[in-house]
DNA sequence: AATGAATGAGGATTCATTCAT
DNA sequence: AATGAATGAATCCTCATTCAT
């Protein structure tokens, strides 16, 4: 009753509700366009709010789209957790699952954010900054998984590690979107935490070379 | 050769040139704002013809955009070749590092490639389908090279470690892009080598595990 | 009515005004170039709203001219009815007279429907269509009118009557327009209508021939 | 040997030819889309020769489009002759019918030349006056033939009927594009020349009413 | 007798955004 | 909490025409 909160009876025109209709609508628009494909006309027509509600929502196009990149981003990042129990071995193959399987789920952060990513214009977005910001996020949370497996690595192997897992892990998102459905994301993001767990061990024991 | 051309080095209109020129601002233009934001009027503003002159050279802004990408492929493909002599770890390697230059000296058609491919437009640019066939190109190449190393791998397991090899090549370049200046992307593809290596000779003597 | 409301005569942005005040331009400028002569930035100059606006209210350029002939179509099929009374010959006399003066009052939708119906685009435009369809409806009811004169006619006459009464109609309309201020648009009528009821009479007695 | 002037054997590059098929294209453009909608690139799309070399031939697009009425006038007027023989009311039915089928093989210029008589541009162009001006010729044809049908009428009525006989023969066209196939042309013009017989017979009887 | 290349003006339409209600 | 209407700037692209060769 108090966990909760009930909604009220008269749905006088639910605020949250349209923006959250209007941030679904965004997300399939840049999804399939980018940011500068996505058009406030398009969203408008695909969520059935006039183009001035969204002004009423969000300060302006680009507000709108950093709210769509935080709100993937969260979802994404509460969809997977460092397992724990057995070995390391076992725990980075599932970490690896895991992740790849959230990817799956909902990439819609990843995307768009990597589109920003590969973009370099002059005065930049603010959708772009909240990217980066929040895949600093990200990685922050994987150095971390990689010094809690105990391996005692030294920093510099953590950092390098980390940028490799972190720039596989992408590039194997792109590679399922440029090969379609026909690629195994699951079955590489295994290769890829094996590999991963391989070169931690072996950096570990020749010291970097 | 007194007679006629007394213009020092030509003046009358040179088409080839023209189409140089245009193609030159395209590539400046469509790397800094991607497809949706590379503008027939930035680009003739930069390369100084008008834009209706754009239309004489290309179709619309898809054909100009799509030619951006494959002149910039030709010009990445002919900067590296598989090197010869010494063994398959030490070729590989040097495979690593020359692809990874070659990124670093002529990065526009991949940066604009992979914008595309994040996109999936309801109908799909040609220039998208230009990127993801000769990205297709560069993959059989890496697939032959594997095979030629002379590990006798299986064919599954050539095209698993192409498709990641490939992968993790894209992710090397977003870093790069992600984290500026401060990411060594020529260490990281050496590391990237090293791995790709292993992962060819276990995966040779353990047949798929 | 104090309170609120200040400006004299609402100030505040009328749709339906604006509306108005575009189709006028659009009807005064289309007559004059016909479809393609008709360009958006002409209408926008001649309305005084910007041509952005124009397509608040329109969908797109088809769009506004099927509306002008809509409209202008209404208002002739207004301005004419069957008169009664008297024997058929004067019924028919007067009819004619009526669809001339409606023709010389607001010919816009004919002329301009006209120029359409002339052009067989590949893709025809939707404005065509609209006349088209009303055309349809004014033949009917000029069908409807010889049957009710009472003749005792046979379809098939009424059919060929009517295609011709509606063809010469059109036709003393262009002969109009091409001859200037100097063809007497009322008195060919006169002598169509005559011509038509002669032609319904002896069709009758004579059965086609 | 002397009246078919020999075409030369080595046809470098005919103009007589080139000519040709430019106005064969321009008829086809002009006869979809209109005066306006006739576009220089599309008539040399549809020709294949270059825009440029259209201009060669023809001062500007105005002129090009006169010449396409002159030629399609031409041709038409050349297809029909007032008959002989017989009496005045089989003269004028055969007469109606040779100017239906003629009507039927080149419609061009009637089409073209009506689009342009029912535009009234501020600045006419020269193509419209060339229309009006062959029209006249019609026109006196038509005069001519009444009179020497040798039913005696006064100028007045054979005025009078020339308009009304033109008027109809181009709304009976108007008809026919109008409701595509299912509309006989030559039935309907038999039926036009019959009416036009016995309104001149009465006309001439009566005294003008 | 032709044509490749160019060009400024103008075509329709969409853009992000604002504002009065 | 929302929206109908408006708007100036920008979008891609086509226009008729020219000119050097």
């Amino acid at each position: 009753m108090a966990l909760e909160r009930q909604t009220p009876r008269k749905r006088r025109a639910d605020g949250e509700e349209s923006r959250r209709r209007i941030l679904d609508a965004a997300v399939a628009v840049a999804t399939e366009r980018g940011y500068e494909g996505t058009s406030i006309a398009l969203v408008s027509g695909k969520c059935g709010l006039p183009a001035s509600s969204i002004y009423w929502h969000f300060a302006d196009k680009d507000d709108l789209i950093a709210a769509v990149i935080e709100r993937s981003f969260d979802t994404w990042l509460c969809a997977w957790t460092v397992p724990d129990g057995d070995g390391p071995r076992e725990r980075i193959m599932a970490l690896g699952t895991q992740v790849a399987a959230a990817l799956v789920d909902s990439p819609d952060f990843l995307r768009l954010g990597l589109m920003l990513t590969l973009e370099h214009r002059p005065v930049e977005a603010r959708a772009r900054e909240t990217f980066l910001h929040v895949r600093q996020q990200a990685k922050r949370r994987i150095a971390a998984t990689l010094r809690e497996f105990g391996l005692g690595l030294p920093e510099e192997s953590v950092a390098l590690l980390t940028t490799y897992a972190m720039a596989t892990a992408e590039g194997l998102f792109i590679a399922a979107e440029a090969g379609g459905d026909n690629v195994d994301l699951v079955a590489l993001f295994e290769l890829h935490a094996r590999q991963l767990y391989d070169a931690a061990v072996r950096s570990n024991t020749s010291e970097g070379q």
